[in-house]
DNA sequence: CTGAAAGCGCTAACAT
DNA sequence: ATGTTAGCGCTTTCAG
């Protein structure tokens, strides 16, 4: 029943060939053009597939990448994880997926749990501060950051969509409709928006109105709720994120403030059923996906020197939940 | 800079043993308890991690776990490969993820990838018919199936939800609201669903209302208005997934059609966002991660033979997308 | 209880 | 151009 594998050897036999004219013909090295030819009919013959775990151990490196996202669940990290997965699967290339709960620790093992395994290119959306990753990239692993970077990191190269400009853009729209008090409602590693926020905003900044969730849905909820509860004068308020824009929405109709009468909403990231939503959100909408194909792509064609990062595009797409300011 | 990673031998030697007791300590074999000891304090000292590769070598078989699904960025998907993570780092195993499209061709890639890792686990909702699991099944691949089966593949165990039941809950829902013309909105792989659907409708059944769509969300689209626009006679239908649900309330509300006042509408699958729509979308709930969950569950805790699969239980939640139907 | 030794399948020197 | 050979790091007989 469970007979073994065919090998190169048996390769090798059945073409009256050494075994390592069989390795170089399949991986393209230099052979004479009759015995190319003898060798690949054969290995098609015995539908020959080559191990990866022998060759792995011989390179003493996995092929494959890994990938460590927060949260698989979140859209915006599906997204993410399908660009990664596009271009892996275009270089035939195994994705080994890892999700970190935003957790610095738990970042760590699966880290180790990669490394273990041999990966040595990995994507990832960095959980923990810069000092986690030492180790790891002076171990030798070629690692690209997509989504954020890790604090005090910047030596490694990373893909990022503009989501400073994307909150001036929100900002500048916000206070255009004449909003004064705007909060943010972040979740973790936005300290890079928040800082363009304040400067953004410049003399209108309300500490109070800054507020930060973890990783869940529920803290998100909590956030939203204690904002809206605590300060009813805020006007507008910009969501960090779906999960964000979610427990926005649904704090808002749980306190009976209308959007957008009551209340202005921009949401980072759009997803498909903003659309859906009544009314229809304001989103500053991000390529979750190119975001993750650039950094497979950058983690793929590392040749050993480090690649520059990227910086894509974000927009502003305006729907129906931004309004002029409640005159109280 | 990029110095050899510490090996069984490196800690054999400074334990003073040799590589042999090096192992057999530490994947839990017999040992005099002061030679453990020793070499326990030897290996943490020297921060040595047995390295993956070479044991799947030696065992001819990668650890870790194969998930194939179709589309990672729908959020069923998601919260399924969330549930099978869960599992396999409870067990310390890696995943590797790979997507189907719902395309057999692509899924039998997929495969071929995975088997080329020496993978010998895959959890997967099947996209091709059985046939396509042949020749893998035959190769010793452990597998189970999550949320669907493969045609003519009763032998694979699976984990399912009870989504006949959950058909049947749902038209009885709608007949008893009055509806008489009700639409089946499929996706891929959905026959088992359509069959309940037809008995539970008797002579109701209108095989004009039973449209499908392919995976993609535009594929749904044009699914969903084609339907509104053939059949406006129709008052109620049911949407087979969350990504058709999203479509039908669109197409709706394209053709100016409301909700639940000229059609009600049943969705499969409770995202976040259904509470989020207006109305709020009746729905199905499926336990998506405890599907992947529970099949990690047995793909891991199978010895060699072959454990039953499972049926989980679905749940109509009544919000607020149906009403009694429209008198013409 | 422990060590020596034989590979697992493959690639990369090194010969020829 | 091609064959021979030596391992990659680990587990597993097989002796002692």
């Amino acid at each position: 029943m469970n007979m073994r594998r065919t090998t190169i050897k048996d390769v090798a036999e059945a073409a009256g060939v050494g075994v390592a004219t069989v390795s170089r013909v399949l991986s393209g090295g230099s052979a004479s053009p009759e015995t190319r030819e003898r060798v690949l009919t054969v290995a098609a013959q015995l539908d020959y597939r080559p191990s990866a775990l022998g060759r792995n151990l011989r390179q003493r490196r996995s092929g494959g990448i890994g990938l460590l996202v927060p949260d698989i669940t979140d859209s915006f990290y599906g997204r993410l994880a399908d660009g990664v997965l596009a271009c892996a699967r275009s270089a035939g290339e195994p994705v080994i997926l890892g999700t970190t709960g935003d957790d610095a620790e738990r970042e760590a093992e699966e880290i180790a749990v990669l490394l273990e395994q041999g990966v040595d290119r990995v994507v990832a959306v960095p959980a923990g501060n810069g000092e986690i990753w030492e180790p790891t990239l002076r171990s030798g692993l070629t690692t690209v950051f997509a989504h954020r970077l890790a604090a005090g990191r910047q030596d490694v190269p990373a893909v990022l969509a503009d989501d400073r400009a994307g909150v001036r853009t929100a900002v500048d729209y916000l206070t255009g409709l004449g909003h004064r008090r705007i909060a943010y409602l972040g979740g973790p590693g936005q300290d890079s928006r928040v800082s363009v926020f304040r400067q953004t905003l410049g003399a209108l900044v309300d500490e109070e109105l800054i507020v930060f969730a973890r990783g869940s849905r529920d803290s998100a909820y909590a956030a939203a709720a204690g904002l809206f509860q605590h300060r009813p004068d805020l006007t507008a308020v910009l969501a960090g994120g779906n999960q964000l824009g979610e427990a926005a929405v649904l704090a808002a109709r749980e306190l009976d403030l209308r959007v957008p009468k009551d209340l202005s909403l921009i949401m980072f990231d759009d997803v498909p059923w903003a659309e859906l939503c009544s009314p229809p959100l304001t989103v500053i909408a991000e390529p979750a996906q190119d975001i993750g194909y650039r950094a497979a792509e950058l983690v793929l064609r590392a040749g050993g020197r480090r690649p520059r990062g990227a910086l894509l595009p974000t927009e502003l797409i305006v729907r129906g939940s931004c309004g002029p300011r409640r005159t109280q």
